[in-house]
Order: C-alpha cells, then sequence, then structure tokens
DNA sequence: CTGTTAGCGCGTTCAA
DNA sequence: TTGAACGCGCTAACAG
C-alpha cells in the first residue's frame, strides 16, 4: 500500500514547488491562474488533501476548542443544562469553523488531560481549577474560561450573579406565604460547582433575613442535579417531615421532585409547591410547567465560546462575565394555602 | 514575552540531548536512572511540557476519535438517542485516553469538514455518505463507522435490524386488534437515516402481509425526529381522521403525539394507542410509560467505537454488526376497544 | 509579478 | 546516550 500522498508529490508531478503547491491551495493571488490550475488538477488526480494535522502544526492552531469535563462523558452528557451549555459553545464553533473536543479526565486525571489536550482553548464548566492545573495551563498558556466557576483573579470566569438569584428564587416562595421549606442543594465535592451553592446559600439567607426569618427555618439537603437523586431527596425529607415547598437548585431535581410528589397522589403547586432552577428549554419538559429561575445556558456556551476567541486572537478581555436570569411563572410554585 | 519551553532547551539546561529527553518523558527504562532523574527535575523547573500537537505529529496520531454530525451541533444535542449514541462512544474513548471531537459542518459543508478533521477514525450518525466525501475518507484513509446508515459494502456499519424490528413493532400493535392505523415516518431528506425509513416500511409491509392487509390500509405521515414535530403530525392527522393507533419511528415524537393527545383530552393507551420507537432511558421520560420498540443507543456508540479502534489498529472486523432489539411494553399501547 | 529555496515548528526514533 | 533524519506543510526572504 502506498504511502499518503504528499505536497511534495504534487510539486514534482505538477513540475513547480512545494511553495507553489502550497499557495494554490492556500493563496492562489501569490501564483499565476495557470500555475493555480494545473497544481490543483494534479492533485486531484493524485487525491491530494493537504494533511490537517501537519498543517495545524505549522500553523500553529488547532482549530478546536476544548470542553474539559469534570465527570465522566456519560454523566455529563445526561444533564440537559449541561447539553444547553455545549449547545452553545457549539455555536460559536461552528462560526469560527472550528471544532468541539469534549475532553474527559485521562485515568481519571483532569490534569493529565490538560495536558494532552490539542486543542487552542478551553471552557470548563462546574470545576474546580486547582494549583495543579493552573500551573498546567500557565506552562502551556492555554487560554482558559470558566463557566459558573468561583470568581478568582486569574481565570476568567462566566456565570450569573448566583447570590442575588436565588435571593429572588427564595423571595417568590416567602412572598406567597410559604415558611416550611425544603431546599435541596447542591453537593459540595470537588467536581461539583461546590462554589455555587455556597453562594446560592448566602442569597437565601439574604432573602429569609428580609423576612425576619433565620435560615433554621429551612430544612437543607444536598442532592446531585439528576432527576433521580431529586425523587430521593424529596422521598428523604418527605420521611420526615411535609414542608409546603421545595425549593430546588436544579431543574433536573425539581422535577424529580414532582414526580415523587405525583407517586405519593399529591399534586406539584395544588398540594405542594416546588420551584426549579436553571429554566431547561427541552420540549418535553414543558408539560410540566415547572415555576423557576431561567439562566440561559446556551448564551453561557456562546459567551464563554466568543471570549475564548477573543483571547485566542490576542485581545483583552474583561475577567468576569455576568449574563442576565429571570424568574419564569409556571404551575408548581402557588400560594400557600391554609 | 518568553517563548514556550521546548524539548530543546531542557535537553540544554540539563546537559543531555533530545533524545535523552523525550525518553525521561516515554520509556524511562531507555536512560540511566540519574539521567531520568535530572531530566525531570530540570523539566519541572522551567515548566515543561511536550507540546501535544508536536507529539501526535510525530506519531501521527490524534488521540482524538470524530463524530461527524450531520446537523448544526445545536439541532444534534437536542435529540436524547443521538445523546445517548455519543455516551456509549464517549466512554470506549475514554477508556482508550482518547478525546472524542464533535465535527459539525464547516461552511455548511460536511466534506470541507471530512477534509480538516484531525482525528484517528470517523463516526457518522444518520448520515448519508456520499461520493465526495467517500473520495476524502479514501484520500485520508480515514476508518469510518457509519450508525444506522445505509448497508454498504465499503463503510462498516453499525444497526439494528430494522425491517425485522419494524415488523415486530407493528406486529404488536396488528395483534391488538388495531386496523386504523396512523405510522408517523422519518422524513426522508438527505440528512435524515432516509434509508432507515425506507428499511422500516419494509417491515411494515411485511407485518401487515401477514394479517392479510395492503400497505394502504394505514395512514403515513413524515416527521422528523423531535417532540414538537411529534404533535405537529399528531394535530393535522386527528384534524383529518381518527386512528386507533399512532406507530412512531422515535420516542421523541411519540412523546409529542402522547402530550398532544392529552392537550385534546384523550388519555395514551386509553383512548387511542401509542407505540414508539428507540427506547430512550432518561428517567424524566419514565413517566410517559411508553410502549415501545427498545434499541440500546449507548451499545450502538459502544461499538461503533470499538470497531473504529479496531480498524485504527489495522485489524480486520465485520464489515456488518448488528445490535439486539426488544418490545418494551409500556402503558401507552392497549387491546383496542369495540 | 511569479516562482523557488531554505528553514521552521517540536518531538520521536533509528542507526551508530 | 546521541546525532541526525523524519513527519508535512507553511512562509519569509530572495531571484528571475
Amino acid at each position: 500500500m502506498r504511502k499518503r500522498t504528499t505536497i511534495q508529490d504534487i510539486a514534482e508531478k505538477a513540475g513547480y514547488s512545494k511553495a507553489a503547491v502550497s499557495f494554490a491551495f492556500n493563496d492562489p493571488a501569490k501564483i499565476s491562474k495557470e500555475a493555480g490550475e494545473r497544481i490543483r488538477k494534479v492533485a486531484k488526480e493524485l487525491g491530494y488533501i493537504p494533511d490537517p494535522m501537519a498543517r495545524n502544526f505549522s500553523r500553529g492552531r488547532h482549530m478546536a476548542l476544548g470542553f474539559l469535563l469534570p465527570q465522566m462523558l456519560q454523566e455529563s452528557l445526561r444533564n440537559p443544562y449541561t447539553q444547553s451549555v455545549m449547545r452553545g459553545i457549539g455555536e460559536v464553533c461552528q462560526e469560527h469553523g472550528y471544532m468541539l473536543t469534549l475532553i474527559p479526565p485521562i485515568h481519571a486525571s483532569i490534569s493529565e488531560a490538560v495536558k494532552n489536550a490539542t486543542v487552542d482553548g478551553l471552557i470548563t464548566y462546574g470545576l474546580t481549577i486547582d494549583g495543579k492545573i493552573r500551573d498546567i495551563l500557565r506552562m502551556r498558556r492555554m487560554p482558559v474560561v470558566s463557566i459558573d466557576g468561583e470568581s478568582d483573579d486569574e481565570i476568567h470566569s462566566v456565570a450569573i450573579d448566583d447570590e442575588e438569584a436565588a435571593a429572588l428564587q427564595l423571595r417568590k416562595v416567602l412572598e406567597l406565604g410559604h415558611r416550611r421549606i425544603a431546599v435541596i442543594s447542591l453537593p459540595g465535592d470537588a467536581y461539583e460547582p461546590s462554589c455555587i451553592a455556597r453562594r446560592r446559600m448566602k442569597g437565601y439567607e439574604k432573602a429569609l433575613a428580609e423576612f425576619g426569618l433565620s435560615s433554621d427555618a429551612v430544612i437543607i439537603r444536598e442532592a446531585p442535579a439528576t432527576y433521580r437523586s431529586g425523587r430521593e431527596a424529596a422521598a428523604a425529607i418527605l420521611s420526615e417531615s411535609m414542608p409546603t415547598c421545595f425549593v430546588t437548585m436544579s431543574d433536573a431535581v425539581a422535577l424529580g421532585v414532582v414526580d415523587e410528589l405525583k407517586s405519593r397522589g399529591l399534586r406539584a403547586g395544588d398540594d405542594i409547591s416546588v420551584i426549579g432552577f436553571d429554566g431547561i428549554e427541552d420540549d418535553s419538559f414543558q408539560g410540566a410547567g415547572l415555576s423557576t429561575i431561567v439562566q440561559n445556558g446556551e448564551e453561557k456556551g456562546m459567551r464563554s465560546a466568543g471570549i475564548l476567541f477573543a483571547m485566542i486572537d490576542g485581545s483583552d478581555v474583561p475577567l468576569t462575565t455576568l449574563i442576565p436570569y429571570s424568574y419564569r411563572e409556571g404551575r408548581t410554585l402557588k400560594e400557600m394555602k391554609g
């Protein structure tokens, strides 16, 4: 079996130099029309396509952005909100003719993955960037944008004002008269956006204070941002007490709560209120009519990618970007009865 | 600002050759323990990490598999079944220490994307590989696995036996006495797995024949594999006739149908039956209790990736791989009433 | 203006 | 343990 056809082969067959062949593909204006045509004709005959890796190597560009996944790929791809973020990133990548590379931990090591990633920039989501990873990023001079990460004086971040958004969320609940409230927070381990949970808890405390309540007034429980753990958390809470409202930090969890209530003959909204967070757009979820705090995942993705391209470009970009959020009224949060 | 630290810098500072430095990282056994330690120490001091692209270039490997997306990334990432396929691919990639690169069309051109993809192999899903793309793949000697593609004497494929699976699906419906049947098929345009639709239609005809019916007995309508178009298709069909059962080619569509029925005060299963196809596992869908034909998307992804790695390895692999499927009983397909 | 030469980018790997 | 070739295309500098 013959080796791949290279630029050299074309140059020889066409009777020109390698440079001429390169120009024929990249900058036809630099050679005569005649030469360009002859070279492209020969290239077509011999089935020559410039090797993309060699090309990228000499240009010093990868033509790909990386999306760094803290968890196993299988887990990350189950979260609808993560998916919306990915769509946003993907959209901007497409505009720039870039690919989007998903980077899972290599041998369970994120830093190993970051060492080997062949991308021009990285976007991380809900990931604590520790010192080791930081060092690697610095050594590789790799631009990074962190979505929903801790505020930081070195790493660019895109997020909403989680504290204020959470305060708004709880305020809606308190305004409707709810006082027996169960909060389902996010887990605090290193692979989850623990900081988010903390920022939001501060917002809850703020809202509680406004109503003259202390944080002891609410039951708090942690659960990963999935439908299943939402159900489990609701079941656990209901076995011990009977709140009038569930406040969750993700729609996936809220949907789990709604279904858990349903399985017990309780209607979300009418019997017990539920409020979510994220504003998942997926059509099939709309049936639930979830009341929630909306943050646009696609926009987060798009802004992050935009910032990354600017950084790759060498532009200066503000360190922190805040995205708007809002309350979306649904059918699962209603005035407390009796 | 200094340039990136290179292998050369380390070699000089450590007083060894580039080769020695390379060995220190990749094959420490080839040099003395002493040399290895010294070199690694210097490397750490200077903050040296072998450049992954240069490394891949000289090794002739990309350490990434590509997932070729026929549609805009935003669309592809909305389909739950596509997501499950991606998860399967991702899992195998992780085992091999590979990244997974999503490849959208460049400037709306798939062939352009295939030309430039920096990956060791490609997986396509529901994509017709035309002659132009074929040529590029051949020129680049790029291994490919097509999921749900047409059977082909050149391109490896992974799929279920769609004809038989569809026959099974319709048989279930016919056995329960349904005779006024509406089929919602998949669109036949080039970006969709048109061939699937055709293969399955053959299966339907087969099942109909077994019951002494001709294909005129069913209403047929095409709709893309999304929740929204499922609703629309159901609405359109119901405005003209009143079938006793909807047979769909995807669960997303079936869920749309179920909700459209609900919005008209009809209960799926009790009033009108609905059967899906795919067997989406997403927890939040389970509430629907959809009767459906299950095909394991993750397994499709895993098998495809496995085959691709074997091909990259130079192994011989059978051209066609069939995955099992089965009927899953739910609450939306019931015996036809009086 | 057209086309060529030569060197670069950075690690890997074989022969010595 | 190392020198030197290699992979492949790009591009600055230069000659006709």
